[in-house]
DNA sequence: CGTGAAACATTAGCGGC
DNA sequence: GCCGCTAATGTTTCACG
């Protein structure tokens, strides 16, 4: 976590890249007003420093039929994990732990649900709030009942559904 | 929106660019036992079709200083519009229009506004929800009371904060 | 689908401001 | 320190088998 000087021209770099991840560094440079070679050295610099995460593509939900977004917030058990002490319980493979609290648990759940795109702990009545991308309502249906509503850490869930999107970008307001 | 065949190939090529959006057609190619031109074909149909809606830098938002993350629930005004008939109204720039309903100033004003990286219309007690990133409590008071409730169709908000992101990826579950 | 060749892009080293 | 040039290397892309 290097702290790291970002100036005007950087700032550019970034707001053409969040736009735009497979311009070439040749196209960049020339719209920030340089040569390759300093360009490159930025972006080099932006990705090592850590500002740049990474280049992912952004795919369609509608076009590969995840036609369903919800926003389910959950409330968890706060006292205690659901295996209190069991000293070489679960085999291999087995994601419970000695000692784990319910949050540890369900967060270790949320990792391996694909459906489940993102995960925030929360301020507010509930403790988490999750981004949860399926095909249909059935679906939805079959990953609450099997996988959200089965975990024993979970007490109480709310699900809002997305109508439609009217913005949803991955474009930061760099300040 | 033509619609398109995706076999298991395009499904793994679909998975690799999600998670690296920048690596060359020959990687890809190598990785899916192809190679490169036939590699590239797909991915190219991929994109003309819509699936692959682009490529994109993510950036770290803690790296640029964007330290809150909050969720807005929003209620609007629902009968007619601010303007009932404003036949001329609004200088060149204004973005008032006759006839226009509080649900279409509103998302307007988030098109608007970079600090709303998305914004869905939900099912519940509240129509929208947007996701709000900001440098810190001070900015976000001021978009608060400067933009969000200062806008005429905004009857009620409800915030939650983020305490800790525990998972956040572009990447879908492809079926 | 694969091959090969031309066009293009990336990147390291070096000199100059 | 940061910029820009050059030259070698690697990649994309297209016509064709």
């Amino acid at each position: 976590m290097t702290k790291i000087e970002i100036d005007a021209i950087d700032r550019r770099i970034l707001a053409i890249l969040q736009e735009n991840g497979r311009l070439s560094n040749q196209e960049i440079a020339e719209r920030v007003n340089l040569s390759p070679s300093p360009c490159l050295r930025r972006i080099r610099r932006l990705e090592e420093s850590g500002v740049i995460r990474g280049y992912v593509a952004l795919l369609a939900p509608q076009k590969l039929g995840l036609d369903l977004l919800a926003y389910v917030s959950v409330r968890l058990e706060k006292r205690g994990g659901p295996l209190p002490s069991m000293p070489a319980a679960g085999g291999p493979g087995s994601p419970a732990r000695a000692g784990a609290t319910h949050a540890e648990l369900f967060r270790a759940a949320v990792q391996a649900w694909p459906e489940v795109v993102a995960c925030h702990a929360m301020t507010g009545d509930m403790d988490y709030l999750l981004r949860v991308q399926v095909e249909d309502m059935a679906h939805f249906s079959r990953f609450m009942r099997e996988q959200l509503l089965h975990h024993p850490s979970v007490i109480d869930v709310k699900t809002s559904f997305s109508l439609e999107t009217f913005k949803e970008t991955t474009a930061l307001p760099i300040p």
